[in-house]
DNA sequence: TTTCGTCATGCAATCGTTTGCATAAATCAA
DNA sequence: TTGATTTATGCAAACGATTGCATGACGAAA
């Protein structure tokens, strides 16, 4: 039993419990649990002293012995990359709104470490620090995340790897390139260039593949040699030396599809420092619509994800998941937008 | 007493519990907890079977149970007016790095809608929600922010009231400001404007008496006609407007000292529009140097702030007092760094 | 050999809620 | 009027850990 010197009072801690509140209320600490939680019956007239009691003694329910009770915790867990990244911070920002309306919090954790982060991270499920978990970016292969899935709901937002049964939502990536390339196609060009990445995401598997079928599809033979592979990260400066490789050499692209507007940035300020114009000299279009594009010139033509709505749509899912049990749906797709803007024209002549 | 019909087993809930751990090895339940904590004293031989019961049983401690008893959550707030701003988008990251490394989780709450919100949120630190907030905006005389931080721990990052004792760190926005003035003038600009904002952060009030006073110092008058106000939340389009304005003037300013780099490339842009090109006719300064900035063209003339270094800071400060209790410092100031690029020059003549 | 620490461990209370069951009072049906 | 419901409330047992105290064993000092 702990130290505890009662002298003259019986009770002393600093906060106050829902024991005082009955005290105070003049009924049992149950009365006032199935007040404030509203179930089972009680007669207006007690609703009302207790509630009188908790203003009075400026009650606050202790929410740690609330949860652990009732072996729920009211908050999800969110796993980014990367939350500096403004794809993502858009993404999250679209959770964290959902979850408030729900009134659930949510742990935001950068994984950037990789794999071992990701499960370590993911161990908060079994230790009842989160009742579910939204994962924004899982490369293919990552078959251990089936294990979680199976016993703690889990929902992926825009990565997901279509052999592991983890409900997701994306977007319908490889249409969304196909589209953007075809466009191209439409206005002339016909040497157009890729710039991929060599991480694993499924979507930008999908993203080179709506490419080359694109291009395949109006008679014209994909060429290795056109297709570049920034960082695993798609920076900035991965997509200015991609950009480079394929602007400088002989017989270069007319147009390149990049697969994100970051590097679509890099490979205009590329092209603007090898002296060619955008788009009269080459065309450049880009992936995701982030808004700091807006500040770029020329504005850039690109694929629009719908970012907050991925989000607000995984929340939902997961919510849906955590109060009703099984029956969500294992796909969810999202309409993306092509925004037709400044960097892409006709092909030159 | 809750129902559970124990037939043949005396124990059969999905999770393993500390009891479950403490029958396989033979030891007592509090055995057990010294051994995961270690805490007390207890043999290595025994020390030995916890750890290869626990192993055999997968147990996972469950933390709602441990952080109930302890009263302790190992958790802190976080509040920001808007993660998808790359300014708090990198002060959260260095916030959420040191939690992990001092294995806080975080809450990081939106509050973008104002103060209600920020109270409403604040409030999970009386239900043991969290041990402790930081907060990243707080405009100045919101008072009630000095009841909470009475009765718990909180910093304030970056933005702050001077007049409510809370610890806050930040950076020396009156230095700055000036350093960044007297830079212009040295390049021999006499005509400087400024794109300030109608929010009432301390900071943006010490840009703009920094801005004023450097101008005194140099005897040149400050002109009101010649400072701008953005909206409250420095958006881009709100700095094209202003920039608009200041650039369209006749006797029109031959540098501007913008209170945010968001606001610069608004002011840069639309300067571009007006056909003044950019150091030649008009020089541009910023504020912050967010990395969305290295792929703008001309690349910004800038006050470096150490966002990452802020957060960090900031949640060591809070841990510290987490910790050890009282003493940490009210004010901590961090370095900043003007970086010159290109978005300035000489006065033209 | 006796006495006294120290070491290693167990007992049982406790943290603040929720909740299954029991019960008393009130309402209703017959 | 009486038995059957319903309504309103209380009792006390959980939930799964931590921890103050008690205790038994062991080794060292006297």
């Amino acid at each position: 039993m702990e130290k505890r010197k009662l002298l003259f009072q019986e009770k002393r801690t600093g906060t106050v419990t829902i024991i005082d509140v009955a005290r105070e209320a003049n009924v049992s600490p149950s009365t006032v649990s199935r007040v404030l939680n509203n179930a089972g019956t009680i007669s207006p007239a007690t609703v009302n002293s207790v509630y009188k009691a908790v203003e009075k003694l400026g009650y606050e329910p202790n929410m740690l012995a609330r949860s652990f009770r009732k072996k729920e915790t009211r908050t999800i867990l969110i796993l980014t990359p990367n939350m500096t990244n403004p794809y993502y911070s858009n993404i999250l920002s679209g959770i964290s709104d959902m979850s408030r309306e729900m009134s659930y919090s949510s742990f935001i954790c950068n994984t950037s470490a990789g794999t071992e982060q990701v499960k370590e991270t993911l161990e908060m499920l079994p230790k009842h620090r989160a009742d579910g978990a939204i994962l924004l970016a899982s490369e293919k292969g990552e078959t251990w995340i089936r294990d979680f899935s199976e016993a703690y709901p889990i929902v992926q937002c825009s990565e997901f790897d279509p052999e592991i049964p983890v409900p997701h939502v994306s977007i319908d990536n490889y249409k969304a390139a196909v589209e953007a390339v075809r466009y191209l196609i439409r206005l002339g060009h016909r040497k157009i260039g890729t710039i991929s990445s060599v991480n694993h995401y499924l979507s930008t598997q999908l993203r080179l593949r709506g490419y080359q079928d694109a291009l395949t599809e109006a008679g014209i033979k994909p060429e290795t040699r056109l297709i570049g592979y920034a960082s695993k990260d798609y920076n900035y400066a991965s997509g200015c030396a991609i950009a480079e490789k394929l602007l400088s050499m002989q017989d270069r692209p007319t147009a390149i599809f990049c697969i994100s507007d970051v590097l679509a940035m890099g490979a205009i300020n590329t092209a603007k420092k090898l002296g060619l114009r955008v788009p009269q000299d080459i065309s450049i279009i880009g992936f995701d619509d982030v808004e700091q594009t807006a500040m770029f010139s020329p504005q850039l033509t690109t694929i629009a994800q719908p970012c907050y709505a991925l989000g607000q749509k995984s929340a939902e899912l997961l919510f849906m998941k955590l109060a009703r049990g099984e029956n969500i749906p294992m796909e969810t797709v999202l309409p993306y937008e092509m925004v037709l803007r400044e960097s892409t024209g006709p092909r030159p002549v």
